[in-house]
DNA sequence: GTTGAGCGTT
């Protein structure tokens, strides 16, 4: 099961709580984090949310892929496992 | 007030 979704092209404005009201929109959010620069602490741009389900993963990958947010258009892909 | 390809750190 890979329910966590990989967000890229994020632009520098949107925070994890940001993307978790995007995709809450598709599903039910577990846990959203923006990747964030370990030196100053800002976002590097992309990010890591976990849904409910995987079915609510893909729900939001066609809904949000591609779709301009924040002056950006995200790319959203199904994550990969980092275990 | 800065940046831009990418699959993660406490």
């Amino acid at each position: 099961m890979q329910n966590k979704l990989y967000i890229s092209n994020l632009a520098f404005s949107i925070d994890s709580d940001a993307l978790r009201k995007l995709l809450t929109n598709y599903g039910v959010v577990l846990s959203s984090q923006v990747i964030l620069q370990r030196d100053t602490g800002r976002s590097r741009g992309f990010a890591f949310v976990e849904m409910s389900t995987e079915e609510e993963a893909q729900a939001a990958v066609q809904g949000l892929n591609g779709q301009p947010t924040e002056g950006r258009a995200l790319s959203v892909a199904i994550a990969r496992d980092r275990s």
